[in-house]
DNA sequence: CTGCATCCGCTTCGATACTG
DNA sequence: CAGTATCGAAGCGGATGCAG
């Protein structure tokens, strides 16, 4: 890409970052390293020899570190640096302000619930568990739903519709990436009538509680 | 710009502001409002009809807004509505991500304290002064330096030196934008030596405490 | 199958010139 | 001052080919 050539430090990450692809490329390594052909999936419409000189680039900016598997599987895995990985913040901020748009325009891209899986592990990644669940719980947004197992050792994230959740938490997408990016709290998105909490109180409670565990409100500064 | 045609916060949020200078115009635009050639002035390099074109695409997306000015002035303003100011969440994440690639790479684009003048607007923008100063500080990143001239009625910024200031601050691109977005506290970055404050105790504590009005740091949470 | 490289038509960008 | 017009260059998207 061509720079902008300017002494600041927004022009100089747009100089790196800014390309086509590349964040949504970042985007999928922050779930988990990725194969070549696991990004492809993962970025519809990305033609390869793009995504080739794109990894390249984000390889030199030492955003992406390319790892050969051992022999049992010759093949090579794409991962974030820890730069990379410091990405995350922009891509909240990023996903925070973009979810409103999904409600506007809620139905003309191809559906699937894979953008609401990844927002759930990104989320719940690190959170502590002990002491709550075992529970199920189901998020719907529109037409995506996914479903969360919460046990002693972690939550576990899938597409799949679970057959009896103990809760269904309904939301738009802005307040369901609200909610999983630590911008609002349960209580004050039920507050708004921005979210919705079906079963019974005690589930609903430790849900409560594991979402409070991700996070702080966004940063209240000015700048 | 072609869209990514994914159903995800992100995609869709970088259909509308992941073209081209898109991200720029709007840096821009977070100090105040601005004419055509006041930005142009601002993003060396871009065409006219670039401008023209983003700031059209801009104003489709309700992130601009131009509004022509009565008619002693015959001219139009362009600003931000609330949802092109909510970008500077985006952006201060992608500053403090950018801001060591400036330390790095110290010195090939065209260097001014522009830059720097626009942290510290936004920074002190709403930052309540009330018992503070009056007192001057100068601002020192690599060859760029501001002025600070902290008075009960706010901060006022300079890019020209100040004669006698009471604080100089010297700190790499890093720290510097870190502690003008409230990531990391005055004392926090002394104690790291990432930042000098030379001058008087009295008037480096009232720094201090101008400084962490800024905000709180960045959400610890992991998404 | 995975991980590219090459070719080609199309879109976007950048530089400059020009106009109300 | 605030854009519009033009045109070559660069970047993108899709198809195809191919080695390991």
């Amino acid at each position: 890409m061509r720079s902008y050539a300017q002494f600041c430090p927004i022009a100089r990450a747009l100089d790196v970052i800014g390309e086509r692809w590349a964040l949504l490329i970042v985007r999928e390594l922050l779930i988990h390293p990725a194969r070549f052909t696991d990004l492809r999936r993962g970025l519809p419409g990305i033609a390869s020899n793009l995504l080739t000189e794109r990894l390249r680039t984000l390889e030199e900016a030492v955003i992406v570190e390319r790892t050969e598997l051992p022999p049992p599987a010759a093949s090579a895995v794409y991962q974030l640096t820890e730069r990379g990985f410091a990405l995350r913040h922009v891509l909240r901020e990023v996903a925070r302000w973009g979810a409103p748009l999904l409600d506007e325009r809620p139905n003309d891209d191809a559906v699937d619930s894979h953008w609401l899986v990844r927002f759930a592990t990104m989320a719940f990644r690190d959170v502590p568990t002990a002491e709550l669940g075992p529970l199920s719980a189901s998020i719907r947004v529109g037409p995506s739903a996914i479903s969360l197992f919460v046990a002693a050792n972690g939550v576990s994230i899938s597409a799949q519709p679970a057959a009896n959740p103990n809760v269904v938490i309904t939301a738009d997408a802005e307040h369901a990436v609200a909610l999983l990016t630590g911008a609002i709290s349960p209580a004050n998105a039920r507050a708004q009538a921005a979210a919705r909490f079906d079963g019974p109180g005690g589930a609903v409670a430790q849900l409560d509680a594991l979402l409070a565990r991700i996070g702080a409100p966004p940063t209240p500064n000015p700048s």
